[in-house]
DNA sequence: GTATCCACTTACCAAATGGTAGACAGATTG
DNA sequence: CAATCTGTCTACCATTTGGTAAGTGGATAC
């Protein structure tokens, strides 16, 4: 019952650390005090624990993204939730940031599970940053690009930890605080930009650029 | 003489598709038609040419980078050239970048070297951005943040595949050229804002935002 | 009480992995 | 020609890998 979900937390912390390939079951099963052989008897095969763990990773990654979105005024202010609800992701649980990096690694076969999984949230997204353009709430860009460069920021700050070794910066608190800044004065420069300035909290239909 | 750097070549090529995890030393001697031993002889052990790859992925990228900026005039249109070659570089050698992410997740043995190799370059770079705050080139903001940010956007690209197709979008030659005119204005938004106005000086081409 | 199911174990196995040892052909050198 | 050096190969090997088979002890069903 509970040995399960054990053997998914510590899987998904595994891959997100050493990648898949680099995570053996029996490494998985000693750090659980298990044999190899029990994590296969509830998974089947490591196949299925990848793909379970895959899986429920997006599904906690979007719905943490949603319920942020959700919580906030159409416009600037969701953008504004979403972004801090990314860098406290990133730091609470950065292993959901990992495995979706790893999914990319492993590509095709693994990976359309997750990506489905992304499309309906992502799509909504997009809509929704569409129609606060639409709106005169934003100046007007690529929403899709919008929304994979701020993503990449955010995962970037997680996973690409020898460029912050580099740079002789660490993701904690403080740091994440001046990144999340930086990332929104860049999206708050672009998009709110001249052409945006007039923008009332009216979520209505009303084109206030020219 | 030539094998070396076709093992080389196609063990960067690999490292970066699948990781060095996935990578085993007789799916690299197949793909190069040679044995197993072959690449052992010329470079030892698995280890080292795993050393030998990330090292000189290290120096390719950021020689490039460097070419990109020392070609330019100080301030924003050595700027504009970083990131212009950067995302030229990501469509033509996306494996340095694989590269590079897949240092991140191998961690310290194996970065050491490779955040010794970026370092100074990276050092250089927040100089650089440093100064020209300081003379009101552009507006002030930690130099570090506005690299890593840069990179991030710069990498995800090439590596967020999924998140990439779950946005129905794909890198092409367009593709970089929307992200790359994003990533512009976003830095020309956050960076030449009415503080930097003023910076008309020596490098003529210094753009007034309106 | 016995039959069944559940969670987990020990005992194996075939394939793949990184690596060693040694041979062989061709060029270079004396 | 003999000797050596270089680059490659064939033949192994120990370990690790994911996976199968066959139990074992305890709870539950009837």
């Amino acid at each position: 019952m509970d040995t399960k979900d054990r053997v998914l937390n510590q899987a998904t912390l595994a891959f997100a650390e050493r990648g898949v390939d680099g995570t053996s079951l029996d490494d998985l099963a000693q750090r659980l005090g298990l044999t190899k052989q029990t994590i296969l008897y509830h998974f089947g095969s490591k196949s299925r624990l990848i793909e379970s763990v895959l899986s429920r990773s997006a599904q906690d990654l979007m719905s943490v993204l949603v319920a942020a979105a959700k919580a906030s005024e159409p416009g600037w202010p969701a953008i504004e939730a979403v972004v801090r609800a990314s860098f406290e992701l990133a730091i609470r649980r950065p292993e959901l940031i990992g495995v979706l990096r790893e999914t990319s690694r492993l590509g095709p076969p693994w990976s359309e599970g997750v990506v489905e999984e992304l499309r309906p949230t992502l799509a909504d997204a997009e809509a929704a940053l569409r129609s606060y353009m639409d709106d005169g709430l934003l100046s007007r860009h690529d929403p899709r690009v919008i929304l994979l460069s701020s993503y990449a920021v955010v995962a970037g700050s997680v996973t690409e930890t020898e460029v912050l070794r580099a740079l002789d910066l660490r993701l904690d608190l403080r740091a994440a605080a001046t990144l999340r800044r930086t990332l929104l004065s860049f999206l708050e420069a672009a998009l709110l930009g001249p052409e945006a300035k007039v923008a009332s909290t009216e979520s209505g239909s009303s084109r206030a650029t020219a």
